[in-house]
RNA sequence: GCGAGAGUGGCGGAACUGGCAGACGCGCCGGUCUUAGAAGCCGGUGGGCAACCGUGGGGGUUCAAGUCCCCCCUCUCGCACCA
C-alpha cells in the first residue's frame, strides 16, 4: 500500500480490474432475487455535467449497495442519441450528425463515465440513433397503427419559422422557441398522432398505485391528464334548426343559463351570423383572435372579450332563448367548443355579463343567506339548494347535479361525457436526426405501412445539411421516391420523422435484452427483469417522458409483448446541483466541470461529495471547500489503515468476544445506522456523517499505545469501514481491501450485519430535568428501573440546588432519555 | 387563485413514533509540528458577562414542542380562462 492515496492510480487499476473481470456483467438467474436499477440515459450532448455526476452516483451507490445486499442487479447505460443538437451541429459545423453523435457517445463513455467508476454493465449499452435500435421503433409504430394507436389528422401545432419544424409543447418557452428565441406560431398541419387518450382513464386510475413515486410527480400527472366529469347538452339554434353541443361539469345550473360563448373557430360561426348586421363585426372579431398566439390567447390576464352573433339558441330545458356569442377565452380543443354561461354561478361569466350588460340568474341558493343579484360582486359558486329550476327545485345541487345529468340523457337531449385535458401526442417532426415514420404514400392505395419484412426504413447519410428549406429527408428526392408495398406502383415515403420523446419510452425494455433481433425486446428477459425496481432521474421529467413511457409500457402490454402495467415501481427525482444559489449555466458562469473535479481529485471524492452535502431529492449546493472536506475524509481513512495494514497482516477482524469494547459496539452502531440510512428512502448524507463519525473514533481509539489485543478490533472496524464505503467510493473501498489482505473484488462481498447484542452500552448518560430544563447529567447501568432512577435523579447535587427543598408533585422517567422533575 | 414542498448557527445540512436542538462537514479561532508557511494531528466554536434566550411570526396543547393543533408571513416548484 502507497503511504499516500493517489486517486488516479487507484481508479485506473480497479477500473480496468472491473472490465476485466466482467464483474457488472450479468444475466437471467431465476435462483436469485432480481433487483433494476436505472438512471435516465443521456443525451449525448459531448460532455456530461454535474447533475449527470449525481443522478449516476445515486444509482450507482443503490445498485452496488442492492448487489452486496445479494440481489442480481441490472444496472445499464445508453445513449438518448436522436434530437435537434446534433442536426445544428451539422448546420453550423458541416458534420454529420450521425458522426457527431457517435463521438459524443464514445468520449462520454470512455473519458466520462467510465472514469467515474459506474457499475454498468456496458455490454447492454443502447443507442437509440442506430438502426438497431429504432427499426423497433418503427416496428411498434405499425402494431400501433394497425390497432388505430397511430394516426394522422390535421390539427394546429406549434411552429418554429426560423427551426423549420414543430416543437413539442415543451419546446416552446413562454411563446417563443426555446434553442432559437424567435417566436411560435401556429401552423395547420398533418401530423402522426400516439392515441394516448384511450389510455388516459388507466394512467390516471394507476396514480393510485404507485407508492414508490414521488406524490407531488402523481398530482403532476393528475393534472395533466385533466378528468373532467359532466354533461354533454344539444341547444338548438333558433330559425335555422342548427344544434349547439355544449359541455358541461354544472348540469345542476342548467336553468340559469343566460347566454351561449363559443370559440372563434367554431364551425357554426358563419352560419350563426349568415344574414345578420353583426356578420362583418363578428368575423373581424373571429380574425383578430385567432391570429394570436396560442401563448398569448390562453394567457389567464388577457382580457375576457365577445362579440354577440345576432343568434339565438334555445335551452332545452326551459325553453328560452339566449343570445349567442363569439368569446375569445372559449377555446376550441376542450370540450365542444361551445359553452353554456351562468353567470350567477361562474365566475368568469360573472365578469363576462357584467361587463356587456348580460342578465344575471340565481339557480342555487345560498342556505345561509339569500343571494341579491344586484348586490352580488362575485358569482356564488359554492354548495346550496336549487332554485327557479322547474322540477328541481328545492333539490341539493349536489344531488342535483345526477339528477338533470339523468333527466337531459332520458329526454335525450345529451349525454354524460368526460372530457380529458390530455391531448393526443403529437409525434411527427420535420426533422432528419430521427427515427423515419414507417409510412409510404401511394395514390392508388393510399397510406401504406412498410411491411415489417422492410425494416428498418434507414435514414439515408447523403443528405444536405442548409439549415434553410424543408428538412433533408424531405429534400431527399432518393428517400422520398420509392414503390408501394401493396401495388407496386410509384409513392412517396412518409419524410417527417418520430419525436425523440418516443426512444425514451421503452428503452429500460431493451436494456432486458439489448441484441435481441427478433422483437423489440425478449419476453422471457423482460419477464425476469421488469419492472424498474428504482429509476432515478430529475424532477423535469415529472410528465412528459414519464407519462410516455407509462404509456408505451401499457400498450406493449396489450400487444402481449409484457405482463407489467407500470414500467417504474419506485421513483426517485433528483434534485439539481447549484452554484452560488443558481442552476449552473454557462451564461452565469457558475458551471463546475465533473472532468476537472474528478482529474483534481478523483472519482470516489466526486461521488462522495455530491451524496454527502444534500440528501438526494434535494437541490444541492456545489461547495469546492465541501469537495475538500470529503477528499480529506478519504485521506483521513487511508492514512489510518496505512498505519495499521502492516501490523494486521497476520490479525483476524474481532468479532463477538469483543462485545462491550467502545469500537467494536461504535463499528456495529454504524453498520446499523448506515444500513438503515440508505434503506430509508437512501439518506446517504447522513450514512456519510455517520461513516465519519467512525472514522473519528477510530483516531480516537488508536490516538494512545495501542496494547496488541486491540489489533483484532482495529482490524473489524477497517473492514467494515471498507465494506461500508464499498457503495460510494468503490474504487478507495477495493484498495483498502486489498491492502488489508484480502484477495476478493469487495463489490461481491456480502453487506455486513450488525450484532444487537454488540450494540448495547452497559452505561448511559440521562438528562436530568427540573421542569424542564436540563440541569444535570446522570451516568448509570442500563437497564435500571424508573424507581432506582427516579432516586439517583433526586439524590443529585445539582438537582437538589434547582428543586431548592420543594418535594417533587411529578417525576417523568423516559427510559434511556431522560428524567424530567417538576416541582 | 388552487395544489405540493420548504423556512433550523457564518454556510451545506442533522434531529426515528414529542424527550439534551445544531450530528457530520465547511468556515473560523487556538494549540502542536516547522526557521517560516502549507498539509497533518489535537482542542474550541448558536447568541448573551450572566440569569437566561434561541428552530420564519403569533397563539395553544403537554411534565416536555423544530416535531402536534389554530392563525399569519416568506420562498420554491407545479397547475391555472379547461367550461
Amino acid at each position: 500500500m502507497e503511504e499516500r492515496y493517489e486517486a488516479g492510480t487507484v481508479e485506473q487499476r480497479w477500473q480496468r480490474f472491473w472490465e476485466d473481470e466482467r464483474t457488472f456483467r450479468v444475466t437471467e438467474d431465476p435462483s436469485r432475487p432480481k433487483y433494476y436499477c436505472l438512471e435516465m440515459f443521456p443525451y449525448p450532448s459531448g460532455r456530461i455535467h454535474m447533475g449527470h455526476v449525481r443522478n449516476y452516483s445515486i444509482g450507482d451507490v443503490v445498485s452496488r449497495y442492492k448487489r452486496m445486499r445479494g440481489f442480481n442487479v441490472l444496472h445499464p447505460m445508453g445513449w438518448d442519441s436522436f434530437g435537434l443538437p446534433a442536426e445544428n451541429a451539422a448546420i453550423k459545423h458541416n458534420v454529420h450528425p450521425e458522426k457527431w453523435t457517435l463521438e459524443n457517445i464514445s468520449f462520454m463513455r470512455d473519458k466520462q463515465l467510465k472514469r467515474m467508476g459506474l457499475s454498468y454493465d456496458w455490454g447492454r449499452e443502447v443507442t437509440t440513433c442506430l438502426p438497431e435500435y429504432y427499426r423497433w421503433n418503427q416496428w411498434i409504430f405499425l402494431r400501433m397503427f394497425e390497432k388505430g394507436l397511430a394516426y394522422k389528422k390535421r390539427s394546429y401545432v406549434n411552429w418554429c419559422p426560423s427551426c423549420a419544424t414543430v416543437l413539442a409543447n415543451e419546446q416552446v418557452e413562454n411563446g417563443v422557441c426555446w434553442r432559437c428565441g424567435s417566436v411560435v406560431t401556429h401552423k395547420e398541419l398533418e401530423q402522426w398522432f400516439f392515441r394516448i387518450t384511450s389510455y388516459a382513464e388507466e394512467l390516471l386510475e394507476h396514480t393510485d398505485k404507485l407508492p414508490g413515486w414521488p406524490e407531488r410527480v402523481l398530482t403532476m400527472q393528475r393534472n395533466w391528464i385533466g378528468k373532467s366529469v359532466g354533461v354533454e347538452v344539444d341547444f338548438t339554434v333558433e330559425g335555422n334548426g342548427g344544434k349547439l353541443t355544449i359541455f358541461t361539469t354544472r348540469p345542476d345550473t342548467l336553468y340559469g343559463v343566460t347566454f351561449m360563448s363559443i370559440a372563434p373557430e367554431h364551425p357554426m360561426v358563419e352560419k350563426l351570423i349568415q344574414g345578420k348586421p353583426q356578420a362583418d363585426a363578428v368575423r373581424a372579431f373571429c380574425q383578430r383572435v385567432m391570429r394570436l398566439d396560442k401563448a398569448v390567447r390562453t394567457d389567464e390576464s388577457q382580457e375576457k372579450e365577445g362579440v354577440f352573433t345576432g343568434a339565438y339558441a334555445v335551452n332545452p330545458l326551459n325553453n328560452e332563448k339566449v343570445p349567442v356569442w363569439v368569446g375569445n377565452f372559449v377555446l376550441m380543443d376542450y370540450g365542444t367548443g361551445a359553452i353554456m354561461s351562468v353567470p350567477a354561478h361562474d365566475q368568469r361569466d360573472f365578469e363576462f355579463a357584467k361587463k356587456y350588460g348580460i342578465p344575471v340568474r340565481v339557480v342555487i341558493q345560498n342556505a345561509k343567506k339569500d343571494l341579491d343579484i344586484a348586490a352580488m360582486k362575485a358569482a356564488y359558486i359554492d354548495e346550496g339548494t336549487m332554485v327557479g329550476s322547474g322540477p328541481f327545485d328545492g333539490t341539493p345541487n349536489a344531488a342535483g347535479k345526477e339528477k338533470v345529468a339523468d333527466y337531459v340523457q332520458e329526454r335525450g337531449i345529451g349525454k354524460r361525457t368526460v372530457n380529458w385535458r390530455l391531448r393526443d401526442w403529437g409525434v411527427s417532426r420535420q426533422r432528419y436526426w430521427g427515427t423515419p415514420i414507417p409510412i409510404v404514400y401511394c395514390d392508388a392505395c393510399g397510406t401504406v405501412p412498410v411491411p415489417d419484412k422492410d425494416l428498418p426504413v434507414l435514414l439515408p447519410t447523403d443528405v444536405a445539411f442548409t439549415g434553410k428549406g424543408s428538412s433533408p429527408l424531405a429534400e431527399s428526392t432518393s428517400f422520398r421516391e420509392t414503390t408501394c408495398p401493396t401495388c407496386g406502383g410509384k409513392a412517396r415515403r412518409e419524410t417527417d420523422t418520430m419525436d425523440t420523446f418516443v426512444d425514451s419510452s421503452w428503452y429500460f425494455l431493451r436494456y432486458c435484452s439489448p441484441r435481441h433481433d427478433a422483437a423489440p425486446f425478449d419476453k422471457k428477459a423482460a419477464a425476469y427483469w421488469m419492472n424498474v425496481d428504482q429509476y432515478i432521474g430529475g424532477i423535469e421529467h415529472a410528465v412528459l417522458h414519464l407519462l410516455y413511457a407509462r404509456f408505451f409500457t401499457k400498450v406493449l402490454r396489450d400487444l402481449g409483448l409484457t405482463d407489467v402495467d407500470e414500467p417504474f415501481k419506485n421513483l426517485l427525482t433528483q434534485g439539481m446541483v447549484i452554484k452560488d444559489g443558481a442552476k449552473m449555466s454557462k451564461s452565469k458562469g457558475n458551471v463546475v466541470d465533473p472532468d476537472f473535479i474528478i482529474n483534481k481529485y478523483g472519482a470516489d471524492t466526486a461521488r462522495l461529495f455530491s451524496l454527502f452535502a444534500a440528501p438526494p431529492e434535494k437541490d444541492l449546493e456545489w461547495s469546492d471547500q465541501g469537495v475538500d472536506g470529503a477528499y480529506r475524509f478519504l485521506h483521513r481513512v487511508w492514512a489510518i489503515t496505512h498505519r495499521y495494514h502492516e501490523r494486521l497482516r497476520t490479525v483476524r477482524a474481532a468479532g463477538n468476544e469483543a462485545r462491550g469494547d467502545r469500537l467494536f459496539r461504535k463499528v456495529h452502531q454504524t453498520i446499523r445506522k448506515v444500513t438503515e440510512d440508505i434503506e430509508r428512502q437512501f439518506q446517504f448524507n447522513t450514512a456519510i456523517a455517520a461513516m465519519m463519525e467512525l472514522v473519528n473514533e477510530l483516531y480516537e481509539y488508536t490516538s494512545k499505545d495501542l496494547p496488541a489485543e486491540k489489533l483484532p478490533i482495529v482490524r473489524r472496524a477497517l473492514e467494515t469501514v471498507a465494506l461500508l464505503l464499498a457503495p460510494f467510493a468503490p474504487h478507495f473501498s477495493e484498495e483498502l481491501w486489498r491492502a488489508l489482505g484480502r484477495e476478493t473484488s469487495i463489490a461481491g462481498e456480502p453487506w455486513p450485519s450488525f450484532d444487537a447484542e454488540a450494540i448495547k452500552e452497559s452505561e448511559i448518560t440521562l438528562v436530568v430535568q427540573v421542569n424542564g430544563k436540563v440541569r444535570s447529567k446522570l451516568t448509570i447501568a442500563a437497564g435500571l428501573p424508573d424507581r432506582e432512577i427516579e432516586a439517583a435523579a433526586l439524590a443529585d447535587a445539582k438537582v437538589r440546588e434547582h428543586t431548592a427543598g420543594k418535594s417533587p408533585k411529578k417525576v417523568i422517567v423516559v427510559q434511556g432519555k431522560l428524567v424530567n422533575i417538576v416541582v
